[in-house]
DNA sequence: ATGGTGGGTAGCCCA
């Protein structure tokens, strides 16, 4: 069994504590995080370290974005891809257990896009479109089993926004935002592992902003934050779990982490 | 319709 996380951070220097807290708790093989903001020489090795988890791939930079890959188990880092094309650091693929014995594993954290979903008055939201289509391109060539997971930044179907009408034209649940992830979904496949496991319509959030504060009366949250299989791999995948109370820990990130257990 | 909060880091950018 070969248990896998991933978590958007928002400063994994900052959040040390319930980092730990979670790997304590949880217990993962394998921990993807996104957002660390900062760079490899600054990332808290020591720390992971002393709780076990001594493979790491670490693609940062200084103060924005950054993903990092850390593991009990053995990992060979072999790819960084730049679908931004403007040298942000926003993915890391590892290979896990080795050739033909475990899994390609992709962090990625996809660019928000800002906060106009036009691309002809925000640069950002042209940028992200066009981050998921080198994404497709990608998917298009991959022939091994893959598992990406990160922030995707897109919650593509209803039940994964807290009013689907209400936020149709606000970035992360646009149509032409969800049109464009379908697209890199089916040029491999992918399985939907949170879906497979918390089945559309029932609610299903990762992220919830901290400009509201009041989540537990009004709820507004989305799923961000995914985990996509390759179809065979997906067929391994025997658990899945958001953990949604790690947003009351003490000083939280934004975002939960999603757990996924598979049986190689 | 607006502004709301949080992080990194040095006058704002990003989410």
């Amino acid at each position: 069994m070969v248990k896998i996380a991933s978590w958007n951070i928002n400063s994994v220097r900052l959040r040390m504590p319930i980092v730990e807290r979670f790997l304590t708790e949880e217990a993962p093989d394998v921990l993807c995080l996104q957002e660390i903001k900062t760079i490899e020489e600054a990332f808290p090795h020591k720390a992971f370290d002393a709780l076990g988890y001594t493979h790491r791939a670490v693609h940062g930079m200084k103060g924005y974005h950054g993903v990092a890959t850390v593991s009990r188990i053995p990992l060979k880092e072999f790819s960084r891809h730049d679908w931004q094309d403007n040298g942000e650091a926003r993915h890391v693929g590892v290979e896990l257990l080795g050739p033909g014995k475990g899994m390609i594993l992709e962090n990625v954290y996809v660019p928000a896009g800002g906060d106009e979903p036009d691309r002809t008055i925000n640069v950002k939201f042209g940028q992200k479109l066009d981050f998921l289509e080198r994404m497709t391109r990608w998917a298009e060539k991959v022939d091994r089993p893959t598992l990406i997971v990160g922030d995707f930044n897109i919650a593509p179907l209803e039940s994964d926004v807290w009013n689907h009408k209400q936020l149709l034209k606000v970035v992360s649940h646009t149509p032409i935002e969800v049109e464009t992830l379908q697209r890199f979904k089916d040029a491999h496949g992918w399985v939907d592992i949170g879906r497979e496991h918390i089945v559309a319509p029932e609610r299903y959030y990762t992220w919830w902003s901290y400009r509201n504060k009041d989540r537990h009366v009004a709820d507004r949250g989305r799923r961000l934050d995914h985990m996509w299989a390759s179809p065979e791999l997906a067929k391994q995948a025997v658990g899945h779990s958001v953990l949604e109370a790690a947003r009351d820990w003490t000083q939280p990130s934004d975002h939960v982490p999603l757990v996924t257990e598979f049986s190689l």
